[in-house]
DNA sequence: CCTTGACCTTCCAGTCACTGGAACCTTTAT
DNA sequence: ATAAAGGTTCCAGTGACTGGAAGGTCAAGG
């Protein structure tokens, strides 16, 4: 398989692709010409890495859940352990911008949106 | 005031202030021995800035909404156009990340964390 | 055989909003 | 006189790509 095909199948950018061999996520092989090759194993991992990153875990983490995933002395452990940190930064996160939207929202309900100079929003952005 | 004074009176780091300066969202004036000084329209502003920012607004945006503040002549309905704008994508994060969330829970709760190799994170990230 | 177009290659620069660090200058206090 | 604590500039790095330029390769059509 050549790098249109495999991102064709699993949805990744060829420039992405690149990268990810760029910073040794994998190892395509090359044939006479230069062009990469992509195997079963290959297409297996890029998969891998699309889900992985879906799910919004860091390259960094991609990199060492691949390596559980290869790993055949792993423990389910570890695995859980690298998850439930992702999830507990996740969720933070998630508080965050539940924060921002609940001012947000009130700011904008409180603004009359029309043509006049007076703004709440405004208002608040600059009250001390 | 110094930049180090300003920094600590809005909770900017200096670092975030000479950088605002170096992107042309304030203009301190300067001492003769090249010192930035911070008058009480820099504090505003820098204030407004940290606000706006805290509230997830882009650079661009603060840069926007810095205008619309200065501008005797803005309509509310501009500021909250973007500001809805913003709110949007908020919520649009919120919602991608919620997703992630419910995900990883599901995966974490059904991993066993234990030493064994099988892990159903594992599982579920390699699956076609 | 030539060309066209769709592939592929590498390399460099840009994104966003800082952040760290080096090298150096100024002010203040001891 | 010196040392600490401030200030200055400039350069490089972050994360995870993304865009674009310049060029090599391959299959099909005339």
């Amino acid at each position: 398989m050549n790098i249109g095909e495999i991102a064709e199948a699993t949805g990744l950018p060829t420039k992405t692709i690149r990268y990810y061999e760029e910073i040794g996520l994998i190892r395509p092989a090359r044939t006479g010409n230069g062009y990469r090759v992509f195997k079963k194993t290959d297409a297996h991992k890029l998969h891998f890495l699309g889900r992985a990153r879906a799910l919004g875990f860091s390259i960094e983490d991609c990199r060492r859940l691949l390596a559980l995933y290869e790993d055949e002395a792993r423990a389910s452990g570890d695995v859980k352990a690298l998850a439930l940190e992702h999830l507990a930064q996740v969720e933070e996160k998630i508080s965050q911008l539940q924060a921002m939207r609940a001012t947000l929202s009130e700011l904008v309900r409180d603004c009359a949106g029309d043509d006049r100079l007076d703004c709440p929003i405004l208002r608040d952005l600059s009250k001390g």
